[in-house]
Order: C-alpha cells, then sequence, then structure tokens
DNA sequence: TCATTTAACGTTTTT
DNA sequence: CGTTAAATGA
C-alpha cells in the first residue's frame, strides 16, 4: 500500500520530510490525525526507523488507541500485542512507564501509585487537619487546585512559600510543603508529578537523559497547543542533536489553559527550534461551507490567534440552525424530538448525534428528556466507570497491598466492609504506625502492642492485616484478576454490597465490568495505572447511541450532526469568565469554535429564555457568539411553551392502600398509608419510606 | 460506632 | 435542584 494515497500536497509533504524540526499547523477537520499517522508509518516502512524508536504523544488514551490500530492496518501488523508502539500515549501515560523504569535515580519508588484528584484532595483535608487549619476560609478543592497549577508551572513548595504574601498564600504554602511530605511517605505520585518527576529525572541524571535521547529517533506530539511548562520542558529535555522532533496543533482550538496549557508553545515553536519547517494545512474535509464560515465567523473576533483561512470544496450545505425556547426543558424536548422524528424517518441513526453542552450539569435535563421519547443515548464523561464507589473501594486494597505505605487507600477501607474501627481507632492507629516506621501491613500485625486503641478495634486490625497480608503474598505471580477475586473474598466485599435493592445488582454488575476490565492485564501495576490514567473522554461509543458530552470532551471528535444546547450569556461564554479577563473570554470562544467545527452536515444551536441554575430560575440573554455568526444562520422562530408533565410517572390515577407499585429507586412494595401526595410504602426488602407521589417515579403493578 | 436526619453548598472545563 | 458533609440520636 502506498502510504501516501489520498493525501493532498501539503500533508503529502508533512509525511515525506524526513527529519529537522517539523511544525503542522493543522486547521480543524483538515486531516492532522490522518497526516500523523500516515507520516509515523511512512517512517517505518520507508526509513526503517523502530517503531520503539518513536515517541508519539497524544492528548487521550483514546486517540492512542485509535491511532494504534490505524497504523496496524496501515502497515499490515497486529497492533493487539503489547509492544507494538510501546511508546505511544498521552503524557501521562509515557511517563509512568519511564519512572517505573529510571525513576529510583531521583527518589521515586518502584512500587508508587498515582493519586488522583479525590485522593488529592482528602489528603489535602488530613493535612489541614493536622496543621489545624479550618476549612471555613480555605477549601480542600481550592488548595488542591493551586498546588496542582504551582506543579504544573514547576513551582516547588519552597518556591511558592517564599512567594507568598497574603496570609491567605501563605497557609496554601504551609498546606503545600507538608502535602507532599505525606504523599512522599505514602509512595504516591499525583497526576502532575508524573510529569515533573520526569523532568527532575532528566535534568539530574545524564546517564538517564542521554539513554532516552538516543533511544528516541523521532518524536511526534499531538495537540500542541494543550501542552503545559511540564511536559513542554520534557520535550526539551528529550530532543537530541537531530532534533527529529514534529509537532501538530491549531492555536484556534487551544481550550486547556486552566490547566496550565500554553499555546505560546506552538506559536514559538519556530523559535524554539531554529530552521523548523511549517507545514499548513487549511483544506477542510469534515463540514459544509456554512458550518465552516459561521465558526470562522466566531473566532475571527479573537485578536491573540494566528492568521489562517479554512476552506472547502464541499457546498454550503444547510444553514446553522438557531432555535430559541421557552425554557430548557423545551430545549431538551426539541432535540429529543428532532433526533427521534430524524431516525423514524431512516434519515439518521442514532449515532449520527452528539449533543455538546458547557457544563456537566446541563446533561441531566437533556437526560430526562431522551428517556421520555426513548432515545438511546450515552453519555462521555460525567462520572468515570472507575470513579463508582465500589470500584474505589476495590481498588484501594488493591493499592494498599501494593504499596502498604499508601495511606489514603488505607484510610478508605479500614471500615469498609464495616468491621467496628471508626475515626477514632483509625486516627490513633496512623499516628503510632508512623512513629514506628512500620508500613501499614506489618504495623497491623503487631498492633497489639499499642495501649491506645480499643481491645475490639484492635482486633479488627489485626484480622484486617491477616487479610491484608494474606492477599499480598505472591503478589508478584498472581494475575490482577486473582488478587481481586481473593479480596474479595477474603473481605466478604459482595455480601457487603447485597443489600436488596436495586442498585445493588449494578454495584454486583460494575464488580463483574471490573473484573472482566483486569483479565487484559497480566500484571498489578499495569492495571493500576490503566486505572489511574484512564479519563472519562476515553469511553468507547458503538455507534447505535446518540452521544452527550461537554464541549471540551468533543476535541477531535465528529459527527453528522450537532447540537450545541445553552447557547446563552452566562452559560457559553460562561459566567465565571466575565471578571476574568479577555484572554479568558477568548478561550470561550474557541470553545463555541471547537464545538461548531465538530459538525459535518448539520448543525443547530439552542438557547432558553430561562432556566433554572443552582436550584433558582435565571434569564440568560443569548449568547454573543450567535450575533458573531454572521449570515450563515437561520433563526426558528421560539415556539410557544407546550404543556409538559414534569415527571414521566407521574400519573393522576391515584393510588390506594394495599396497592403494589414499583419505584425505580427502592424496588418493589405495598403501599400502606396514603395522605395527599405522600405515599408510605413499605418495601419487599423490609424498609418503609415517606414518598411523594410527583417525585417517586412509581408504577402500579 | 453507626445509621438516619438535617444543613450547607455548589457548577466550568479534566489528564 | 441534587449531592455531600456535618450533626444527631440510638
Amino acid at each position: 500500500m502506498d502510504l501516501l494515497d489520498g493525501l493532498n500536497p501539503a500533508q503529502s509533504e508533512a509525511v515525506q520530510i524526513k527529519s529537522g524540526p517539523l511544525l503542522i499547523l493543522a486547521g480543524a477537520g483538515s486531516g492532522k490525525t490522518k497526516t500523523l499517522t500516515n507520516r509515523i508509518a511512512y517512517l517505518i516502512a520507508n526509513d526503517s526507523v523502530m517503531p520503539s524508536e518513536i515517541l508519539a504523544v497524544t492528548f487521550t488514551n483514546k486517540a492512542a488507541r485509535e491511532m494504534r490500530e490505524r497504523l496496524g492496518v496501515l502497515l499490515k501488523q497486529s497492533s493487539a500485542h503489547r509492544g507494538f508502539m510501546p511508546w505511544m500515549g498521552t503524557f501521562h501515560g509515557i511517563c509512568v512507564r519511564m519512572l517505573r523504569i529510571d525513576g529510583e535515580a531521583v527518589g521515586v519508588p518502584k512500587n508508587f501509585v498515582i493519586y488522583d484528584e479525590d485522593d488529592r484532595q482528602g489528603l489535602v483535608k488530613q493535612v489541614m487537619k493536622r496543621l489545624a487549619i479550618s476549612d471555613n476560609d480555605i477549601k480542600a478543592k481550592s488548595v488542591s487546585a493551586a498546588i496542582s497549577s504551582s506543579k504544573n508551572e514547576m513551582v516547588s513548595p519552597e518556591e511558592y512559600e517564599a512567594s507568598a504574601q497574603a496570609p491567605y498564600q501563605k497557609n496554601v504554602a504551609k498546606i503545600y510543603k507538608k502535602y507532599e511530605e505525606l504523599r512522599k511517605i505514602a509512595g504516591a505520585l499525583d497526576f502532575d508529578d508524573l510529569l515533573i518527576e520526569v523532568v527532575h529525572l532528566l535534568r539530574e541524571s545524564s546517564t538517564v537523559r542521554t539513554k532516552w535521547q538516543k533511544n528516541f529517533k523521532h518524536i511526534l506530539i499531538d495537540e500542541y497547543q494543550d501542552t503545559n511548562a511540564a511536559q513542554y520542558n520534557i520535550i526539551k529535555l528529550l530532543v537530541n542533536d537531530q532534533r527529529n522532533i514534529c509537532v501538530v496543533g491549531d492555536d484556534w482550538q487551544s481550550i486547556y489553559s486552566w490547566r496550565g496549557a500554553d499555546f505560546t508553545n506552538i506559536l514559538n515553536f519556530e523559535r524554539d527550534f531554529k530552521g523548523a519547517k511549517v507545514i499548513k494545512l487549511e483544506q477542510n474535509y469534515r463540514s459544509t461551507g456554512n458550518i465552516l464560515d459561521a465558526a470562522s465567523n466566531v473566532i475571527a473576533k479573537n485578536v491573540n490567534r494566528t492568521d489562517k483561512k479554512l476552506w472547502t470544496t464541499v457546498g454550503p450545505g444547510a444553514p446553522v440552525q438557531v432555535h430559541e425556547l421557552y425554557d430548557e426543558a423545551e430545549e431538551a424536548n426539541l432535540v429529543a424530538e428532532r433526533i427521534s422524528s430524524h431516525v423514524a424517518m431512516g434519515a439518521r441513526k442514532f449515532g449520527d448525534f452528539a449533543i455538546l453542552y458547557r457544563t456537566n450539569a446541563q446533561s441531566y435535563t437533556l437526560e430526562r428528556a431522551f428517556l421520555r421519547f426513548r432515545v438511546p443515548y450515552q453519555i462521555v464523561g460525567g462520572v468515570r466507570f472507575y470513579d463508582r464507589k465500589e470500584i474505589k473501594d476495590i481498588i484501594a486494597y488493591l493499592r494498599l497491598t501494593y504499596q502498604p505505605q499508601d495511606r489514603m487507600s488505607f484510610s478508605r477501607i479500614v471500615n469498609i466492609p464495616t468491621r467496628g474501627v471508626g475515626a477514632m481507632s483509625l486516627e490513633k492507629f496512623l499516628l503510632w504506625q508512623s512513629e514506628s516506621g512500620m508500613d501499614i501491613i506489618t504495623a497491623l500485625a503487631s498492633v497489639e502492642q499499642t495501649s491506645t486503641i480499643t481491645a475490639k478495634a484492635k482486633s479488627a486490625l489485626a484480622d484486617l492485616g491477616e487479610k491484608l497480608r494474606s492477599a499480598q503474598s505472591d503478589l508478584e505471580t498472581t494475575s490482577p484478576n486473582e488478587i481481586i477475586e481473593k479480596i474479595l473474598s477474603l473481605t466478604g466485599y459482595r455480601q457487603y454490597i447485597a443489600d436488596g435493592t436495586p442498585q445493588a445488582e449494578e454495584r454486583e454488575a460494575n464488580i463483574g465490568a471490573l473484573l472482566s476490565d483486569a483479565q487484559n492485564f497480566a500484571t498489578l501495576p499495569d492495571f493500576l495505572e490503566e486505572v489511574a490514567l484512564m479519563s472519562s473522554a476515553d469511553t468507547s461509543s458503538d455507534g447505535q447511541k446518540v452521544t452527550l458530552m461537554t464541549l471540551h470532551a468533543a476535541k477531535g471528535l465528529e459527527f453528522p450532526v450537532v447540537f450545541i444546547v445553552g447557547v446563552e450569556e452566562g452559560i457559553l461564554p460562561h459566567a465565571m469568565v466575565y471578571e476574568a479577563g479577555t484572554a479568558e473570554l477568548e478561550e470561550e470562544r474557541r470553545l463555541m469554535y471547537v464545538g461548531m467545527t465538530r459538525a459535518r452536515e448539520e448543525l443547530h444551536l439552542t438557547y432558553a429564555a430561562s432556566r433554572i441554575q443552582f436550584g433558582v430560575r435565571s434569564y440568560n440573554p443569548v449568547s454573543r457568539f450567535i450575533e458573531d455568526m454572521g449570515n450563515q444562520v437561520a433563526l426558528s422562530a421560539p415556539v410557544a411553551p407546550h404543556f409538559t408533565p414534569s415527571q414521566e410517572f407521574y400519573s393522576d390515577e391515584l393510588f390506594t392502600v394495599g396497592e403494589h407499585v414499583r419505584s425505580s429507586s427502592f424496588g418493589t412494595g405495598e403501599v400502606v398509608e396514603v395522605d395527599g401526595l405522600a405515599l408510605t410504602i413499605k418495601f419487599d426488602n423490609g424498609q418503609t419510606k415517606k414518598l411523594n407521589i410527583e417525585y417517586a417515579r412509581l408504577e402500579k403493578i
């Protein structure tokens, strides 16, 4: 197969440039991923570069997976086996691999665990408690954010402390310092540490640096506009004298500056790598003319941007359609109804549609409308599978057996299932454990020696220690799957979650899903890494469902029909940026641009005259971005509000005592008392609940 | 110590 | 509005 087939001249040139720095400025829908993939294939097939000598960084795990599969097809190789393109992945994933190999050179333990946002906030809370800093004026969440941005800018606790002026900052500095201390003791790295520890590693050990520089003959970075300071440093440290670095990006699509991403990295590429070749991809293969023009008009209002002119040979297509609605329920109904009728007509399938919104909270109303219209949907983002309580519990057990210094995990599971160890006993035990110098599992075995803990708690802790030690034995040779099974049976976790409610079945099913996931991994650290770094945007779609997601999560995707909902002042642009300044407003504009350019054939924008936000009804004016689009849009007259029942299960039939009902949340039961809208129901699992007819979603059976 | 009730609080986006 | 943390009572 000719690897240049189907490429335009600019793409083809980008594929064939053999060496030296290369900057590909790729507009939305210009075939950027295709170019990158073919370039890698070309390097392997024509320049005899080994796959293991190519460092290829993508923005999400999903993007990496897809690119790996496409490469497999292009090169007629199986992409399934481990080791095919071992260095293709996200920055975070690649950094984990490097740290597992060489991290000890900078004091990163071999068996480090990865703390996610929840873990970080939990540890911050512990630190604040210990430092006796009240959470009234300082919130763990904002401290966590401050630590994260400091790390992204490579500011150490000491440097932060030195520059702290206000008492607030001084307190944050204290917390940051102590947080780092405890995190290190726990043998853990947070997301941001993964990057900065690699920077330390490459800076401090010239042996390690030279080794990797020699290994990576080619470096390719996708979405370069979204790299932060730490990532930029990693790239600079890995590039060798050959300077075979190729970056792809689009400053118009930079939407992660709040996470430390700095799109000036892409603007400065030619300065950083002198003599770089620059190729612009400006032909758009995705959207119709009207969509492209409207999107270009929106982005044109930004001052801080490069110039480029996207064009297409596809005709103008349908105009962008703007719909004004009465409220958020009407908005959701319009979307659901349109989709359902288009599919009924046979014009589209459900998988052709995507609904994009600015905030996750907006998905709620849409979901309800979709349920009512029986439109199958799938949410990308939102609660990750690995963030569910029962999954996190089991992961905590796994992490603790793997890294017995991990106090966060221990604190989580010490009383799960409940074994009579409360907050007091936990605190006393941890205090004693940290003074003793033993790891947690060893300390549990010697818990008899302590004087402060009650006898009941002592025996519970000793028993837990016994179980953990048994799970810990032959960790090296046991598959993740077997370890999970072992933990489940040792702790009786399955019985613990089986409480007779319908949710219990779901939890049980989730554990089953976890077990089958785990089967794909040979070793525990591999599995734990996947769990930690798998993002919520990595959910794969099966093409049979409507996709709901945030505008951020939509980056890099495309759909025949796109709805962007809530195109209102205060939402898009978000109210948070009004006081923040023009830079933030420009980012909102880029976000709008990214959303619009996801559409291939049809783009619908909706806004509601009123909607409930934070529990109160608010009235947002239409977004300025719609005005900016110019005359590519068709405004549809506002639809007069029509009555919609507030709940799908609401019925005007009255319930009477003795009737059997089914509730979506409690299972089946019998009505024992009726008091106006209030029903008292005795459920089959033994509980008795007082429910409101209007909201309880009851079904007669 | 634990389960149930009550209060407070929050919504920007996420590797 | 919906979720989660604190407070209360058993």
